[in-house]
RNA sequence: GGCCCCUUGGUCAAGCGGUUAAGACAUCGCCCUUUCACGGCGGUAACAGGAGUUCGAUUCUCCUAGGGGUCACCA
């Protein structure tokens, strides 16, 4: 039996981390075992239908590497892959579950419904459907029917029994009869209900494995007993875990960062986001922690799935994304980069030079203009930051060592970064210094920044000649004057 | 509230009757060093609680507690 699983999302916006973790083990788990993956759209609650999402799931999942075998777009011998190109399809099949005496038509009208709850619940008890319109007589369903009366479809659960089934990661799960509610198959307006819909869907499309968050599991018994009465063969169940903000809260929409688009935006890398997703709630079995999307296909496996929900880290995302960063070739570290090189106003700059000094140091690509905002500009500084003990100096040290040195640096004439270090490095010797009581002062003068990326060589070289003497003679001004 | 599920350091997480209870992130300290970062070395830190079963429980069973999910003509 060739495995078939699905990823069947509603396009209500971006894309949720949470869904595409869903997306990105129910892709793994077809891939690992040569199966196919199947995009479904499930999009029967037009209300909620956001124009373009359709777009945002393509773009997301493809710019991911997960390609579908089947979808809407890409076609596949069980369209249509949009739900609301099906809707003809749901009420024969509840038609059929009524004839075979596993539904029933049901007159309810909501408000007396709600009356009948609210009634209920007063008194303490579990609102659960009476089973009121199943003892209409045959002639009174067809009598109501003709008279054009609106009506739903209800699934007929039996009063008492066990329905149960066995979840690949959950093990076995049973529930009573009596707690289940008739739920509803086909609503008045004629459409059928997400869980009617998914259960038809799933067995017309040949899902073998059905993987979906764990908030179905305590309703899973109930789409059992839809696929008994059709006398259809269940598919295997394998229910995942969310990802939680906190222990209380699961990742959502109001947390701001819930959702790939935004990690994108913040200059992470989408490898790097998936690598991170993957490993939550999920693990090789091994020590490994890296993987590209061909490794995971390889190495995953539903043993290797937790069955207790994972918190995200964001810090260890970053660290990751930062991992991922440092091992990019300098070429590709600068196409990433080059766009906060030019927001920053340091675009004209060396990129091989800035690649040098930044790649080690960042962690997420955004972080860049912030680390190189002296570079375009010079800012204020307190004469304070010429003062460190470890390298041996202080503002009268730093005057000194910055007059003898500028004279020095205005006769360099090879201004690279070999030139400029031969030279400093040279002077430090020949003066009897540590290399920090004159590369400190200068990388100060330079920066204006107790902390930079790089260090006065490569300061000095990125700002080029002038800029660079500019700088050191207003450092010279600024101490002779003393503040 | 009924029903279902979950519970190893701050976080991810290995473990599947006998271990000094891995590893990673974070954190702390040291080293390297031209600041920071990278890198190297090391430290702190966990089996929710209680009964059983067993020669022996983190591991099996039950109970309690805590947390989550679900009880719609929403998906």
């Amino acid at each position: 039996m060739t495995i078939r699983t699905r990823f069947a999302p509603s396009p209500t916006g971006y894309m949720h981390l949470g869904n595409l973790r869903s997306a990105l083990y129910t892709y793994l788990f077809a891939r690992h075992h040569g199966g196919a993956f199947i995009l479904r759209i499930e999009d029967t609650d037009q209300a909620r239908f956001v124009e373009g999402a359709v777009d945002v799931i393509y773009r997301t999942l493809r710019g991911i590497g997960m390609e579908w075998d089947e979808g809407p777009d890409v076609g596949g011998a069980f369209g249509p892959y949009v739900q609301s190109e099906r809707k003809d399809m749901y009420l024969p099949y509840a038609r059929q579950l009524v004839e075979a005496g596993k539904a029933y038509y049901c007159f309810c009208a909501k408000e007396d419904l709600e009356a009948r709850r609210a009634e209920a619940e007063a008194r303490g008890e579990v609102w659960k459907y009476d089973k009121h319109c199943k003892c209409l007589s045959h002639e009174e369903v067809a009598a109501k029917l003709a008279a054009g009366e609106p009506y739903v479809i209800r699934q007929d659960v039996p009063l008492s029994g066990e329905a149960s089934f066995d979840d690949v990661i959950y093990g076995h799960i049973a529930v009573d009869c009596a707690d289940l509610d008739d739920m509803i198959l086909i609503k008045a307006d004629g459409m059928p209900t997400y869980n009617f819909a998914n259960v038809v869907d799933d067995h017309t499309m040949g899902i073998t494995h059905v993987m979906r968050g764990n908030e179905y599991l305590a309703s899973t018994p109930k789409y059992n007993l839809l696929y008994d009465a059709f006398e259809w063969e269940r598919p295997v169940y394998i229910h995942m875990t969310q990802i939680m903000r906190d222990a209380q809260h699961k990742l959502s929409k109001r947390d701001g960062d819930a959702y790939y688009e935004d990690f994108i935006d913040k200059g992470y890398l989408s490898e790097a986001i998936v690598n991170y997703v993957a490993l939550l709630g999920w693990n090789p079995g091994d020590e490994r922690e890296f993987f590209t999307l061909a490794e995971l296909c390889e190495a995953f496996g539903v043993e290797g799935m937790s069955k207790s929900p994972a918190i995200f880290d964001a810090q260890k995302l970053t660290w990751m994304n930062a991992e991922y960063i440092r091992r990019l070739a300098p070429e590709t570290f600068t196409v990433h980069a080059l766009p906060y090189y030019r927001s920053a106003g340091i675009g004209h700059m060396d990129t091989a030079v800035l690649a040098a000094i930044l790649q080690q140091r960042t962690e997420i690509f955004s972080q860049i203009p912030g680390m190189v905002a002296f570079l375009a500009k010079a800012e204020e500084y307190p004469l304070s930051y010429f003062t460190n003990k470890k390298s041996k100096t202080n503002p009268d040290i730093a005057l000194d060592v910055l007059k003898r040195v500028l004279p020095e640096l205005e006769a360099l004439q090879d201004w690279s970064i070999a030139g400029i270090h031969d030279l400093l490095i040279g002077l430090a010797q020949v003066w009897g210094m540590k290399n920090g009581t004159l590369l400190w002062p200068v990388r100060i003068a330079l920066s204006g920044r107790e902390v930079t990326p790089g260090g006065a060589v490569e300061i000095a070289y990125l700002l080029g000649r002038d800029e660079a003497l500019a700088r050191l003679r207003a450092g010279i001004a600024k101490l002779e004057v003393g503040e």
